[in-house]
DNA sequence: AAAAATCTGAGGCACGTGCCTCAAATACCT
DNA sequence: AGGTATTTGAGGCACGTGCCTCAGATTTTT
């Protein structure tokens, strides 16, 4: 049986009401009072009840997920995997929502971020490029006690604010290692595309990418990065005007998370079946056409796993825990067709049934 | 404010008691009034508060994780995460054992398995190699109450057991995909090796190896697979005998989670650096021999993920809630030199502090 | 119609913690 | 010493659910 509060008033010589006292951080508690206390704690190995502490503080968890306001198949993935989570936390008292409310001007994104207040929710994970201004808002978000997560867009790594996400200066690195690997020692350029070079991603994807193409596989230029700023047509004339000039293409790295108009502008051309080509993230048109042996790799983030991640870590801040470092650190997982699974059959959420009888 | 079951008796027109019997499946209550509390519960969205019920039932969830006797780093590295995570759910009345019980013989694992009780433990993550006996004895788990997980060995979506790890026929596929791409196309032969074939793991793995081995790379033969029942002297002996009888061989597979003898034996050979290898799984050995160049590539299951799934899963069957079944696909990662990361230092447990005041 | 069986309601205690009040005890200051 | 400020104790209610009892209502059987 799991020592309780009361078993340690009577193991520390004092009354329950200064255990809560000292267990909850309140003024007018001696020292040495606090201290007796705390070797209670320790001798007994208390750990408090949080599900009776919830109970007692009607405490619900609140988190809500900021996330752009445009976006295309990774972000609707994202948002199915938030929903499903949220549907399957609520017995535990945790509330999630999935907010698209962050447009592309950093300046606006302040404004969403400072309209947040401590009363309407506990935490936020935020999925945004990364800008003083909005770091700048974040910190403040802080103060005001919101806890905060950097959510998939953001620096690994980079503190004072967890990130959930991989690491992408990696993610880039093994993209060149895959590229190089899967190009057999032919001889010529590489293309990289993303939607934009703004975000922190896909800079260090690129960093990454350089680094290991340029140390281990000498035999292959990567080409400066073009940019389709989220437009197919643009996407179409750029990746034509590449193949025009660099007839000896050889592999084609998407660096963006979203890769279906990139993807559709190289194919469009007549010379991709001899093309290595890499991807990001795994949504219906990237797995259609890995399966169709159009594309050779996928590197991915589990959207699944990085919004638990996510969720997990809030709700420790949330508690005034330490989270164990190791345990949502996002590996990067690579897709080829061989290990694609049966997983593109999702179970949906009208499939589960009420608590049983 | 969510509803709770006083808002529930006064929605369907009955008592808290009434109530209390339908959401507990007592018996006594008439057809149409259970369907009236139904009706409201849809009505309201109701949902049980789990912490409450488990504060007034004074429920505990005590989980055991079976493992075998013996094991190397793998192992090791799985009682690690179990022992971590344990203590991260302690917090929510949830009791985690990590237990080293199951010798090589399934006779010894059926004796161990009957000798659970349902009031010591309400669930088991089995890590055993499948057999008919270890099956029966698993049914007869669950008959008492005892709920079950097949962890890390078994088969992939195989009913009537919930499986977590990872699919063993694509982490085959991958591997071929992997050595069959780094092998430049280069003709030869392909020494695949374990410890042993007795387990379902194994054989399932050299199927997806084989066919992918065989539709995709024509040019590669795969030897038949050596065993090395973990005896490293053996591995030697065997690995010495196989470079002998084929001077051509230009890649290896370690299908075993335990892979530092093998390794260890093939990397005597003074052709290693003209290899290409593939091993499973991370540890330190295999960490180590990737970052020197000696690896190729490894694929594997997170442990952390892995051990957290079969304890949601088992939660959630104790609770009686259908788990998510995308939720819980463990995916097949791949380790390169170059997506290693940083993570490989880990933070104890004992770096984590108190609750904040 | 009477008796028996079945169903329902009212109420209360318990779980472990948070939070409150009020009085008593102790420490500190002048 | 007396007074004030600080620290501690005792007790109680609340949170939402589980589980119990017992009486009253309703239905079924005899």
């Amino acid at each position: 049986m799991r020592p309780t509060t009361k078993d340690l008033a009577r193991e520390a010589g004092v009354s329950r009401a200064t255990v809560d006292r000292v267990l909850n951080g309140r003024p007018g508690v001696q020292e040495k009072t606090v201290r007796a206390v705390q070797d209670a704690i320790a001798r007994l190995g208390f750990e408090r009840n949080l599900s009776a502490a919830n109970l007692a503080k009607r405490r619900v968890y609140r988190f809500d997920f900021l996330l752009p306001r445009e976006g295309g198949e990774f972000l609707a993935e994202l948002e199915t995997q938030i929903r499903d989570h949220g549907q399957q936390m609520r017995a535990d008292s945790v509330e999630i929502r999935a907010r698209r409310v962050l447009e592309r001007d950093p300046h606006q994104v302040v404004a969403t971020l400072a309209a947040l207040s401590p009363d309407e929710v506990d935490g936020v994970a935020i999925m945004a490029s990364e800008s003083p201004q909005v770091r700048d808002a974040t910190l403040r978000l802080n103060e005001r006690g919101i806890h905060v997560v950097q959510f998939i867009s953001g620096q690994h790594g980079v503190r004072p604010f967890d990130f959930v996400g991989i690491d992408n200066h990696a993610a880039g690195a093994t993209a060149a290692r895959l590229l190089g690997g899967f190009c057999n020692r032919l001889q010529g350029h590489v293309l990289v595309i993303t939607e934009s070079m703004n975000s922190l991603d896909s800079a260090e994807r690129r960093l990454g990418f350089d680094h290991v193409l340029n140390t281990r596989f000498a035999e292959l230029a990567a080409l400066p990065t073009l940019e389709t700023h989220g437009d197919p047509a643009r996407a179409r004339t750029i990746v034509a005007a590449a193949f025009r000039n660099f007839p000896d293409i050889v592999g084609v790295y998407v660096m963006s998370s979203e890769a279906a108009a990139p993807l559709d502008a190289i194919l469009r051309h007549d010379r991709h079946a001899q093309l290595t080509i890499i991807a990001h993230e795994r949504t219906e048109s990237t797995l259609d056409l890995l399966e169709r042996d159009r594309l050779d790799a996928l590197i991915v983030q589990n959207p699944g796993h990085v919004v638990r991640s996510a969720v997990r870590l809030l709700k420790s801040r949330c508690d005034g825990r330490q989270p164990l470092a190791s345990q949502d650190d996002i590996r990067i997982e690579i897709l080829l067709k061989e290990n694609i699974g049966g997983a593109r059959v999702r179970q949906t959420l009208s499939d589960r049934q009420r608590p049983a009888p």
